[in-house]
DNA sequence: CGGGATCCCTTAGGATACTG
DNA sequence: CAGTATCCTAAGGGATCCCG
């Protein structure tokens, strides 16, 4: 038996044998979001050394998780089908290690893809079916994701667009997602900067998107 | 900034910086079952070394996840609430797991305790509440349980008791719960063999415990 | 005997430089 | 841009030992 194989026959032990090295389910995490190329999962995971990225890439080529796509003169790599079935997983270490984030500490970044996932985390769908369908451009840090909702459906994509709010925060939109503080006291408070819109709307972004903490 | 930290706000990476260690995870799969002694432990994850077993414990300690209890002369250590939380990402990690188990090499061992979160990940609530209440004893390898299906509640206990089915089985117990083998083609071919009670009921089984692969 | 601690060695992972 | 190559540190593995 391999040396870093548990030895069990189990799920769990078969799952962490597959996705429980360090980095592998962050690469998954973006590849959730779209699929990407090396240079871009390198920046969206700016503390991987370049050779401990190769090594997960071939690691999850090979247990087929990941597909590695010639297209026109550059390499993207996007999830198989078996892959995408980790968002589950994903999405519930999320939601249960989003209540041990603390403050945001300096040396701490924020890129656009995580952020996407932590949407996709908090997204409550049967609070959004009863809302109007609403979009919205969130400004995160460095991340700006044009966000739609509508009815149950959650879309997230990258850039700019039309939306009925825009707004800039910083990694203290946590305490919004959480309910640890109002939205019309995040604004009081500087936490969020109304760009563009109705700031009254950033009520229902609270609403759809929440995570107890 | 620890050298172990991913340097990013974002409740994934949190989550894998606490839970994230080899091993972390599957003592808080054991610990899901019920409060658990050093030794208990061990003999759980028969491949773990000591020093990293008590590395584990002293660090899943430090994070709020475990609770190290002195009981008469004995400690035990018991999942925090906090703790508890993480099931339902043990759970979705052993359902993805699951379809990629294969087929049982001679190394791996059957322990109860991952056997009986097994059953709890396969459990499907909705079906159990259209049936009536049932009991088994699973002998599934070196591990017996008692599993008690009332309605949408389930319970699974170790040892023997009162069934309405008993049945012994090995790691192939997989392709029933994964609907590759039909109940009485698993007990007609030997896979499960029938040790007390009414042999049709298997059927019941499988269709309370269930995981597609 | 339960609950670890210590030792030594192997290997994964981190930092940095380099290449097709 | 998409990775390799190299060197080094630290985590993990295996065995043994210890202490109340």
């Amino acid at each position: 038996m391999a040396a870093r194989e548990y030895g069990q026959y189990c799920g769990v032990t078969r799952a962490l044998e597959l996705v429980g090295e360090r980095w592998s389910l962050l690469v998954v995490r973006d590849l959730l979001v779209g699929p990407r190329r090396y240079g871009e999962l390198a920046a969206g995971l700016p503390r991987i050394p370049s050779n401990i990225l190769a090594a997960r890439l071939k690691d999850l080529q090979a247990a087929g998780i990941i597909r590695r796509v010639p297209r026109s003169r550059v390499i993207i790599y996007e999830l198989t089908p078996y892959g995408h079935e980790l968002e589950p997983v994903v999405l519930a270490l999320g939601a249960w290690g989003f209540k041990a984030m603390g403050e945001p500490r300096e040396e701490q970044v924020i890129t656009p893809d995580s952020m996407t996932m932590a949407l996709r985390t908090a997204f409550r769908p049967q609070v959004a079916a009863a809302l109007p369908a609403t979009s919205y451009v969130a400004q995160l840090g460095p991340a700006e994701l044009l966000v739609r909702v509508d009815g149950a459906r959650l879309e997230v994509t990258r850039g700019d667009g039309p939306a009925d709010l825009a707004f800039a925060a910083g990694p203290d939109i946590r305490r919004l997602i959480s309910g640890e503080l109002a939205p019309d006291r995040a604004i009081a408070t500087g936490v969020v900067e109304v760009l563009r819109g109705r700031g009254d709307l950033l009520d229902r972004f609270a609403s759809t998107f929440h995570l107890a903490a």
